[in-house]
DNA sequence: GCCGTTTTCGGCCCGACTGTTTTCAGTCG
């Protein structure tokens, strides 16, 4: 883990003690904040702190600053080290389960003399967690339920699974679609971010139907409801998935749009203006805060812009810098799905794809793009069939009988591979060889547990890879990732014309990642990696991955028509061949 | 603990749902 997260983690852990310990509830959310910032932060924590930026930024006061200097400085932060003597550390994790706060802990802590985990869970399961005051039936059945939520469903969703299920969901709703006006995903899947924890579904309806529409949610098929009420239902999933569902009156859309999509961070900012301005907003509308008068809210726009603000587009609500730059009218214009005209990465059944060759290029030509490479694993890649000079030269017959067929069209099918990058460096295909391709996405694919610097730097500098595939190595849900030394890489692939991949299904680029590289000038190809045809279709999410990552259409590759791909391609064949 | 086009002190976002509390506390987002 890297300093900057390690020590968001340790602001956090101290938000909660200090929360345990009973102290001034503003004291701890300026400790969550602190945390939240750290965790975000796209620069280099000691150079920020040494230009002096990260006493500047909205949140950091003096004594933050003392303890992260300390931090930088020992290791270690005293406080935290005093809090660990008030507070047994390992109770602070129990937090996670849902329906256990810190007021419940304190007083299992107290009243039964709970200090570790173990304990708790003990004295829940026992019952003698009932002992409690206001500690009730339901409220243990509660806990007990949380408890199991919480030790076998520790991870959240990745966004390729919220995804599925937001849209089955909405499909859900759709024969019911007289009975609201218009319905939205919101929440971090609105926002795209890489992990999502429960699926937010929001209706704007009038009043009078919104029994019915909660009806039929709490009737859709579930392990169990968790609550139902006028403006709000919950449910868990058969997979264990919290679904909830909003409720608001049209003329709310807006400001329930903007409140439920947060992040709560970006939120919390926004009303803090909105107070400084003399007004108030709730999901219910921007009210004068003397009057009450109701002065918008059914759009979203209007919310933004009676703040002050242009609109933001949700992928960028994490207050790390947003909110500045709408108020300056200054944000970026983002890369949207309709810019992309291609997508670089997928597989056919030529080696581990489901689908064949011509099912891959049919679906590609439907769904509107100007050119896509098939990009089928080299020789070493043995467990997923990979191909050799032999197998792909007879991909090559094929893919000419194609283009025959789809050039007339206007789409392209440009010959790829996704050629290994072997442990010294070097490629598995010969670079002769490398040559007949139009395009090259070279990738790591085993030795994942070393610093792998190095074999994607050398991999760079052959003239013919023009894409790093999933250059960090993480693989949502199974892969941390190997140490890399990001800024390396960044630098050379600026040097030698070199696209880094955004891996859809691996969410493989961080939003930091993506934002430093866009900083610094380096293309991005965003890419489905797909290994059927439906998974073509999730170019979307990548395109809202790159989006957290302000990634504009200039910085990223599939934005270019197929003039510019192959010129992409012969820059760099005459930069270093 | 942080912050200031009303403030260097006195504030700090807001509301729904559940459960057990007969008037509100805890949790969540």
């Amino acid at each position: 883990m890297d300093k900057e997260k390690e020590l968001a983690h340790l602001f956090e852990r101290m938000a909660d003690m200090l929360e345990f310990l009973g102290e001034n509830h503003y004291r701890v959310r300026a400790y969550r904040r602190v945390a939240e910032l750290l965790s975000q932060l796209g620069e280099d924590l000691q150079e920020l702190l040494a230009s002096g930026k990260l006493r500047q930024m909205h949140g950091i006061g003096e004594a933050t600053l003392e303890k992260i200097e300390e931090y930088l400085r020992t290791g270690k932060i005293k406080a935290y080290e005093e809090l660990k003597e008030k507070v047994p550390e390992e109770l602070m994790e129990l937090l996670e389960v849902p329906g256990l706060g810190v007021k419940t802990l304190r007083l299992a802590y107290d009243k039964l003399k709970v200090r570790s985990k173990e304990e708790f869970i003990q004295a829940v399961r026992s019952g003698r967690i009932a002992f409690l005051p206001g500690m009730g039936d339901k409220k243990v059945q509660k806990l007990m339920r949380g408890l199991e939520l919480w030790e076998n469903s520790k991870k959240r969703m990745s966004l390729i699974q919220a995804y599925d299920l937001g849209k089955a969901l909405l499909k859900h709703f759709e024969p019911l679609k007289d009975l609201y006006e218009r319905a939205e995903l919101v929440g971090s899947l609105r926002r795209r971010k890489e992990t999502v924890g429960d699926i937010d579904l929001l209706l704007s309806a009038k009043r009078e139907n919104w029994e019915r529409l909660h009806q039929h949610f709490v009737k859709s098929p579930c392990e169990e409801v968790l609550l139902r009420g006028e403006t709000k239902s919950s449910l868990l999933t058969q997979e264990g998935r919290q679904v909830d569902l909003r409720t608001v009156e049209p003329e709310q859309w807006g400001s329930a749009l903007q409140y439920f999509t947060g992040s709560k961070e970006h939120n919390v900012r926004l009303r803090d203006m909105a107070r400084a301005l003399g007004l108030k907003l709730s999901e219910y509308g921007l009210f004068r805060a003397d009057t009450g008068e109701r002065i918008g809210g059914r759009e979203e726009e209007e919310v933004y812009r009676l703040l002050g603000m242009e609109w933001i587009p949700p992928e960028l609500r994490e207050n790390a810098g947003e909110i500045e730059l709408a108020m300056a009218g200054a944000l970026p214009r983002l890369v949207e799905l309709k810019d992309i005209k291609g997508d670089f990465h997928m597989h056919s059944n030529w080696s581990d794809g489901a689908n064949s060759l011509e099912e891959m290029v049919q679906a590609c030509y439907q769904l509107g793009y100007q050119y896509m490479v098939i990009g089928d694993h080299s020789q070493s890649s043995k467990v997923a069939n990979g191909l050799d000079p032999a197998r792909y030269r007879e991909q090559f017959r094929l893919i000419e009988r194609l283009r025959e067929q789809y050039e007339p069209l206007g789409f392209y099918i440009l010959r790829g591979c996704e050629v290994d990058i072997l442990p010294d460096g070097s490629l598995d295909l010969p670079e002769g060889f490398l040559e007949e391709f139009d395009f090259v996405v070279a990738s790591i694919h085993m030795k994942l547990n070393q610093d792998n610097t190095y074999r994607i730097l050398k991999a760079m500098e052959s003239p013919y890879v023009n894409l790093i595939g999933h250059p960090t190595g993480k693989a949502y849900g199974s892969r941390e990732g190997y140490p890399l030394q990001m800024d390396k890489v960044i630098q050379v692939a600026k040097e030698t014309g070199t696209a880094l991949e955004l891996n859809t299904p691996r969410a493989d680029l961080s939003p930091e990642r993506i934002r430093k590289c866009v900083e610094a000038g380096v293309t991005i190809a965003v890419v489905t990696d797909a290994h059927s045809v439906r998974h073509l279709s999730y170019m979307e999410l990548g395109v809202g991955l790159a989006r957290r990552g302000w990634a504009t259409p200039e910085r990223v590759l599939n934005t270019q028509d197929i003039h510019g791909i192959r010129k992409f391609v012969e820059m760099k064949r005459k930069l270093l061949g």
